[in-house]
DNA sequence: TCTTTTTAGTTGTATATACAATTAATGAGT
DNA sequence: ACTCATTAATTGTATATACAACTAAAAAGA
């Protein structure tokens, strides 16, 4: 289906116009994809990927700041989103030695666990999904995701 | 700033994982810009699509179903948000009186100069987003996303 | 007509999120 | 050392969302 027929509307005003609803739409359907597949695990896509996050620091403890500016949804919620994380003992939380007002956050063996088993169904369902698109295509669709925040970049200073 | 330091990662597996990822991203980043933008006007961004759908019809109430089929995010949650816009008197509901399972439902007038001031400041903001893309690239950029989701057709049937 | 199935909408509940206010520790300037 | 500003994290509150259970009306089938 285009997507005119997915959300029933015919007219666009211009290919811009198209462009916004097209990636709001996308990045919504790829996002329900997720947490669907994510379901059966008991996590949400965000816990999943502080999870990812954490895995990818090693062994090394993440502050609470580290994950949040790593996260692609930045919310001021990364405190909630880890007191799921530790009361399902996939992560735990100790102060930092240094700097008593940071928390170092470190995922756990059973973390890591559960990490494993979702990733492979998530990799294996979205490579799947983002392999319409040739090799190419993804590497243009990139490019003009990038330029579509970039030009941007001055109206966004505070 | 590319992708790759806007979530402080560096390293993708190939490009249709970063495609993924950074489509999420884009969306997100847009999503906050419109929902930022629509906070003076106390309507969320759901809020918007709803009364944009509305006026759309003209004339013609909508059901919830309707609104529904053409909203970017499908949530089972219609009815509440439409609690929250007649509470607003910016739209009104009244029931079908040839199904009276159905509601029909209208933007008011109210609703309306609402939405008229909004439209100028989102349009004015998405369109010079969007505009970082030239109209070709723009075009592409459809082409791309629709491709994304086409591939899918038949493994989304239930 | 009477039962069964489908459809439209609403509501309960747990979770998630935005935004602002708060707490506590650190750093800077004097 | 003492005050002030900054930083890291947490919490309060209102709102939003997912998902499932529910109510009521209409349609279908016998």
């Amino acid at each position: 289906m285009n997507l005119e027929q997915e959300i029933n509307q015919s007219v666009f005003k211009d290919n811009f116009h198209k462009a916004h609803v097209n990636l709001l739409f996308t990045a919504a359907w790829l996002n329900h994809k997720v947490n669907r597949l994510l379901k059966p695990y008991d996590i949400s896509g965000q816990q999943f990927n502080i999870l990812r996050i954490l895995k990818g620091m090693g062994c090394k403890p993440s502050s609470l700041k580290l994950i949040t500016s790593r996260m692609l949804d930045k919310t001021s919620n990364t405190s909630r989103l880890v007191d799921k994380l530790i009361d399902k003992n996939l992560v735990n939380r100790t102060f930092c030695p240094n700097d008593r007002r940071q928390v170092e956050i470190r995922i756990t063996e059973e973390g890591l666990q559960l990490l494993h088993s979702c990733n492979e169904v998530i990799e294996h369902n979205i490579y799947e999904t983002m392999n319409n698109l040739t090799d190419l295509q993804a590497s243009h669709l990139n490019e003009l995701l990038e330029i579509v925040r970039n030009g941007n970049i001055f109206s966004e200073q505070p």
